[in-house]
DNA sequence: CCTAGTTACTTGCATTTTGCAAGTTACTGG
DNA sequence: CCAGTAACTTGCAAAATGCAAGTAACTAGG
């Protein structure tokens, strides 16, 4: 009768539920707005869709940060977990919908960078992510 | 012979100068990827300039947060600090033109907020702000 | 001159998040 | 039984956030 203990780790960014505004911008950001949850979407948009393959991107994301924008993402309908094979149980991540459309911001978001920081190239990717403007 | 003792206060988030990668999603959120900077943005392209306006938006953006916000922002070239008076000195800021290239990226924000938060709301800024879809 | 008011910040903490390193769990393959 | 692997969890120390209160530089009024 194993009762998983699980404790919670790093489960409460962003104080959940605590609505700042009805703005929309706001709103997207109490959801999206920090540092790793749209490198994560970007990975998943380039194809990669296990924890491991996740943490093989060059940014180097924590695994307990991993782990937890993973579940808040699906928390907030982003994303979707599903085992792909039982037997060692194994999961994988995908996008719903939601999560899909975040790509038009992660496109402006790549062209804004590639415009105006020096260094940065678009390279990793697939390729036809980012947008030439 | 005042010496202006300017002790840093909270000024140093996402750990300047250390490119994570050369990803330009990634770059691009280590400037404006948390929960409030790009709030500031979405403020000055609704017109406000002045640090007292940007304390008055519905989301109640803490001054020592506000203060180091406007600093990096500026470091980084998205915003410009100028006096629009003397004799008492004041200060107002506006958006340089890389800031205002964000404007894309903050309407697809607002778009996909919109679209996928329930509650949300355009209001609050002059409204052609927000696209359709 | 003295007092109140305003704008724009700075400072001091207490509380949250991050990030790193080291487990742990559940299996498979030999 | 032992090594190996994927996917996490846990323990902290360090950094960022948020709140409340304090400060600087003036102006306006009495």
């Amino acid at each position: 009768m194993q009762v998983t203990n699980m404790k919670n780790a790093t489960s409460k960014p962003t104080s959940e539920s605590a609505r700042r505004s009805d703005c929309p911008v706001a709103n997207a950001l109490d959801r999206v707005g920090d540092k790793w949850s749209l490198l994560i979407v970007r990975d998943m948009l380039a194809g990669k869709t296990t924890y491991g393959q996740f943490l093989e991107s060059p940014e180097g994301i924590p695994t307990n940060i991993l782990s937890d924008r993973l579940k808040r993402m699906e928390r907030f309908g982003i994303i979707k977990r599903a085992a792909y094979q039982k037997r060692p149980v194994r999961h994988d991540y995908s996008l719903t919908p939601e999560g899909k459309q975040l790509g038009i911001v992660l496109r402006e978001l790549a062209a804004w960078g590639l415009e105006n920081i020096a260094g940065t190239k678009k390279a990793i990717l697939p390729g036809s992510f980012v947008s030439k403007r």
